[in-house]
DNA sequence: CGTACACCCTGGCCGC
DNA sequence: TGCGGCCAGGGTGTAC
């Protein structure tokens, strides 16, 4: 589900819950997802303030006294839903496939559901950020002042491998998963095979303003759903996208004056949506 | 080294 | 209803 837009929404709904109170307790479930829990994360996080809740990429990182971080990656299918302060001190109630819950000092929480278990939850110790490899290895973040498309092009023109796979690319680029990056060259008007090193200055630079379009609209709506359309249970992740390719295949091409028809194909076993009328 | 691919895991949906 | 097949927005290890 996570790219970079639902990651920061989730991280804007969940930041005012955790930051500033104390950890009253931390509810461990299973033996881990992609990875083993750390032995100690309960005692490690109980009785602990958080002090701000960061994104990096698609990871969460909440930031715990005494120096920890708490990462947090939604992997396929993560969500994170809301325990509302409601005064009862009693116990989380843990559905099918939840993993772990924070309650807070005020009775308030998170609970993390994951049912495929691609997701993953790290304790890193104080200073280990800026070593651990998961996020040591990230490139920039794509809305980072410091990159530009000419910055984008020195880095994909002489690769040969596919245009889409270079965005998706978490060591290239931080944030971008399969909708963003399909989504992303359907506005620079690229198709999504085509080679790195076939990519010109201009449409590098066309490419990066495309990227930051989508996922600046995505971060939109995603906050405005939230407001909007609460859900009883709370669950944060899933909201009405206004997709122009993806999922599209056999409609009509949005561009306005684009008579095409999208086209689904499987590119490294995954899905590709295109448009080839617009889209070279 | 860069690139391509299988794999991890569970649930939802569709057609029969 | 039941069942099989296919699909799913992630990262990573392995083989060329």
């Amino acid at each position: 589900m996570p790219e970079l837009p639902e990651v920061e929404t989730v991280r804007r709904a969940i930041a005012p819950v955790l930051e500033g109170r104390r950890i009253r307790a931390a509810l461990v479930r299973g033996t881990g997802l992609r990875h083993p829990f750390p032995r100690d994360l309960g005692q490690s996080l109980t009785g602990r303030r958080v002090e701000g809740v960061m994104r990096r990429a698609k990871y969460l990182l909440a930031g715990i006294e005494g120096g920890a971080t708490l990462l947090v990656h939604l992997g396929m299918s993560g969500t994170i839903r809301i325990l509302p302060a409601d005064g009862k001190a009693a116990g989380i109630a843990m559905g099918r496939h939840d993993h772990f819950a924070l309650q807070m000092n005020d009775g308030s929480g998170i609970v993390l559901r994951d049912p495929r278990r691609f997701g993953q939850l790290d304790l890193l110790a104080p200073g280990a950020m800026e070593t651990d490899p998961r996020l040591a290895l990230l490139g920039p973040e794509p809305f980072d002042p410091e990159i530009d498309g000419q910055w984008l092009w020195t880095r994909i023109h002489r690769s040969r491998a596919g245009i889409k796979a270079l965005l998706m690319d978490q060591r290239l680029i931080a944030g971008l998963g399969n909708i963003y990056a399909l989504e992303a060259l359907h506005l620079a008007r690229i198709r999504p095979t085509r080679r790195g090193c076939r990519v010109s200055r201009a449409e590098a630079t066309r490419l990066l303003e495309a990227v930051r379009h989508v996922l600046g609209e995505a971060i939109a709506a995603g906050g405005s759903s939230i407001r909007d359309h609460r859900r009883p249970d709370g669950a944060l992740g899933y909201f009405q996208q206004t997709l122009r390719v993806y999922g599209r295949a056999g409609a009509s091409c949005l561009r306005p004056g684009c008579t095409g028809t999208i086209r689904r194909t499987v590119q490294a076993g995954r899905s590709s949506f295109h448009c080839p009328a617009c889209q070279r």
